[in-house]
DNA sequence: ACCATAATCTTACCATTGTCAAGTTCTGAG
DNA sequence: CTCAGAACTTGACAATGGTAAGATTATGGT
């Protein structure tokens, strides 16, 4: 009775991503746990039960976060791809590492295991995670068959890889160490540090 | 008036610990997310405001589990140092990642940049955190010294060992991959091949 | 021993949040 | 055209974090 629009906006039209975004927003100008539901509906110009119709409750709200973001990092990925298989891995990393510095709270929402589904439950979240662990996991195996690197469970391997980077990459956004702000040319330093790690300690050609 | 206690238990005598360990109760039956003041409060037998008495917020609580964690992890780490660095480091490694597969909530916590302090602030939590940073920059310096390693600058070195070991940890707890439970002897093995990798990858012997 | 003061705890209250149920408005398929 | 259902709203509920004011107990100085 309060309102009587005569442009008909009573449905958003592309609520769902416009909630994503506020959420997004929200995030980053406060904390992930300073996301409420109610805000998000605030900013996108609807009331408080909206979001509702797009997301079963607010986790998965959330959970739809760390899926583009693990989407987003899968793309970028992709993009530096190339046929070396040493290039790959320094692209990983480097792609990896750098998603994490500069969306590092769409970062945090990827690695939130209170997002994912109830165990059993067969999850797009794991699945998107593990299609980018089995990049790594193939590029691994393509230097072993070309005599790069040593012989070894290629699946074991590629965890110690995907620790180094995201290690480092959690330690420069979340520890409560780090200098900030990240000196100029630090990030390839260490990566570079990385890659040799890698190369020499892990992966010693026969 | 409802109540009339003869025993004069108004005074908890010990609240403090008592919430604080009634929150990791809480932590570990769900998520950290799922730590509630009142119920905290609940646990501990005493009106949701008490807690106000010993933490000023919430925030505070949870700070508290974070630097308790860091400190239970430095004392650990101590009780294995020995004099041969190369022994340090790898007791460091197997104590890390062990405290996180057996603590995971109070590891969680520890990494949670929103419990910091505000910017600026000296931060007990930071100090903490760097003590046994430091612990890990000696180590490399003293293998440096006795050319058991290559040179070049141990926080940058330090940095990247950490990182493996806290990607390490961080993976097994929280990605979304993860062979659940882990293998007998999974850990040991890991922890091996991130030994050797440092070892012969990065501290490269002239 | 005594009492003021501080520490500890309680009750009452507020705004905000997540979620649900029931109603309202729009849209598109038949 | 119409009407079933999708997209939204309003209103309510219990629970939460936090504050304020009062009750109770401990403590230290005299």
């Amino acid at each position: 009775m309060t309102q009587s629009n005569k442009n008909s906006t009573y449905h958003h039209g592309n609520l769902r991503t416009a909630l994503l975004n506020a959420a997004r927003e929200l995030a980053a100008e406060n904390t992930i746990d300073s996301i409420t539901l109610r805000e998000v509906a605030r900013r996108a110009g609807v009331s408080h039960a909206a979001p509702y119709h797009h997301f079963a409750d607010k986790r998965s709200l959330l959970r739809a976060l760390a899926i583009d973001a693990f989407t987003e990092l899968g793309k970028q990925i992709k993009e530096q791809w190339q046929t070396d298989p040493e290039q790959n891995l320094k692209a990983i990393g480097m792609v990896y590492v750098q998603f994490a510095l500069s969306h590092p709270t769409e970062f945090r929402f990827m690695f939130r295991k209170t997002l994912c589904e109830p165990i059993g439950t067969p999850d797009e979240l794991t699945e998107i995670a593990n299609g980018i662990f089995e990049m790594l996991i193939s590029t691994i195996q393509t230097m072993q068959e070309t005599g790069l690197a040593t012989t070894g469970n290629p699946q074991e391997l590629a965890l110690i890889v995907w620790s180094t980077i995201h290690g480092l990459s959690n330690l420069l956004i979340d520890a409560p160490i780090a200098p900030q702000p990240i000196p100029d040319g630090f990030l390839e330093y260490q990566i570079g540090l990385v890659q040799k790690m890698l190369l020499h300690g892990l992966f010693v050609r026969a």
